[in-house]
DNA sequence: TCATACTAAGTGTATATGCACTTATTCATG
DNA sequence: CATGAATAAGTGCATATACACTTAGTATGA
């Protein structure tokens, strides 16, 4: 006989395409990627820094570990993904003042301006994707991302 | 009256962070990475580059663009993403026979060897996260995975 | 108080992602 | 067949992501 049954052959690599959690959550985090970014053009923004700036706004004045958490984000990733929209004078990172050691974000009036061209363009890219799937299935699709998280998120 | 109705007032950017498709997709794919990141950390392979490997095995020898098709990515993010497969040896990038400008790609038996090594782990981290979500419900967020492929990939 | 543990953040390195542009080959059409 | 259009792939640049390590403050306890 060959291998112990041929470990990984074609079909068994095939049938993991199709019920891979991380491989199609991450197909799919692409495509609507593409999809908001192309729809968000216009306003010169890309996707990922418009959902930072929504959520800074959304959390007021808050420091980066903690901002970090709400993201599921790994805390240096966030401290460089502020960057581009600091250098563009869309968001300011201050001291804390309680302690010395933190960093407080906070959205400028240029970044809230920049929110109020992009939000109408983010609506449109919401309602393609709404009419797309449905209303419902939508809804039941970001219900099902929720538990992902809490099911996948290391606290 | 203020402005026409104060535009990205906070509740509305916290009602935003709710129903963004764009920011929990990105979200639940970073929780899930890191999941899957750290249950195949013992095979010494990367999800991505796991996912990748199987991809290619599925799809026997394949051109680069039309992987990349497949894969809903953009061909040079493909490209580069071979590159540390490459390096290690776990597939190889040859020159196409019909069409001298296509490389196509293909997994070696060392890369075969990596996958027999890491499916284990894999399995392990899909019956984890099946367990959490349940089967019918991770098998319905596949399919919306898909629908929002669908609806979202620029053709 | 002072030494130690803890915590907030930054940096180095590597991978992942995609747009704009370029190069090389193939195809289609006059 | 020759030339221009189309296609396959690579490179430069920028952003996104995270681990390992470092630095600088804070808190704790003998």
């Amino acid at each position: 006989m060959k291998n112990k049954k041929s470990i990984c052959d074609l079909e068994q690599c095939q049938e993991i395409g199709q019920t891979c959690a991380v491989f199609n959550l991450r197909k799919a985090s692409r495509a609507i990627t593409q999809l908001y970014e192309e729809m968000l053009r216009p306003s010169g923004i890309l996707p990922t820094q418009f959902t930072l700036l929504v959520a800074v706004r959304g959390m007021g004045p808050i420091a980066i570990s903690k901002l970090a958490d709400q993201l599921v984000m790994d805390r240096t990733t966030l401290t460089r993904n502020l960057k581009p929209l600091e250098r563009d004078g869309l968001l300011r990172v201050i001291p804390g003042m309680q302690d010395q050691r933190s960093r407080e974000v906070k959205v400028t009036q240029k970044g809230i301006n920049q929110l109020g061209i992009a939000l109408p363009l983010w609506r449109d890219a919401q309602r393609k994707i709404r009419k797309a799937l449905g209303d419902s299935r939508l809804d039941r699709m970001l219900d099902d991302l929720s538990a992902v998280v809490e099911a996948a998120y290391i606290h």
